[in-house]
DNA sequence: ACAAGGTACCTTGTAATACAAGTATGTGAC
DNA sequence: GTCACATACTTGTATTACAAGGTACCTTGT
């Protein structure tokens, strides 16, 4: 998949899974692997801005099959970003589209 | 407009626009920069790219206004980029809605 | 007890790309 | 002669995704 296509979104796709639950980075990434597909040198220092921006906090949770896991839980300011994330998406992709699938394009044969 | 987001989509943006016609950097930017927001220091390295891609050919054009205009035009490969670019945004774009717009997100309570 | 392997954390260094700011040249207006 | 505009281009900076590596914990086999 193309890694600059992802610039941007990937802290959207974050929130937004964190949005239906916390979860820990190891998950994450293993969960938007399939299909987005996020690497682990990826997602360490992405969630590190996220907590710097003030939109997860941290809890920690002892596991039975390894080291301790570090949970994300969103909080009242990622949701909102979240929000405003999602709706800068949309336009960004409408004007995209508006570009590159513009009616006069391909189709016509003029 | 968030800077990130454009990452990988402009070379598809400017081939979508030179499918319509030939063109040249500076007009490129006055057309795509309602909406799209690109500047000169983008193009003209975006520009080499594609036409070491060999994407685009160009050619010379003098101005009665200014300096020689250096007009681009798509080849054929460029077109089959230009296909392929389309494929492969729609697959993201599809990805990332799935993730970010997915039915459970927001709207329930519990 | 020890090795192996999976879970889970984190840190480098590298590549791609968008941008601001600057350089240069031609043309016409004042 | 200077100013503004059209047009081409360059350099340095920031952001981000990733591969590769490193540490530590826990279980299972022998």
């Amino acid at each position: 998949m193309k890694t600059q296509l992802k610039k941007g979104t990937l802290d959207m796709c974050v929130l937004a899974v964190l949005a239906k639950g916390d979860s820990y980075a190891y998950q994450l990434v293993t969960q938007l692997s399939t299909g987005m597909d996020i690497s682990e040198g990826t997602i360490y220092p992405l969630m590190r801005r996220l907590q710097q921006e003030a939109w997860v906090e941290t809890y920690l949770v002892e596991s039975a099959s390894g080291p301790s896991r570090k949970y994300y839980r969103l909080t009242t300011a990622g949701h909102t970003a979240l929000a405003a994330m999602r709706d800068e998406w949309r336009s960004f992709v409408n004007e995209v589209e508006a570009v590159v699938f513009a009616p006069d394009a391909s189709g016509a044969s003029s």
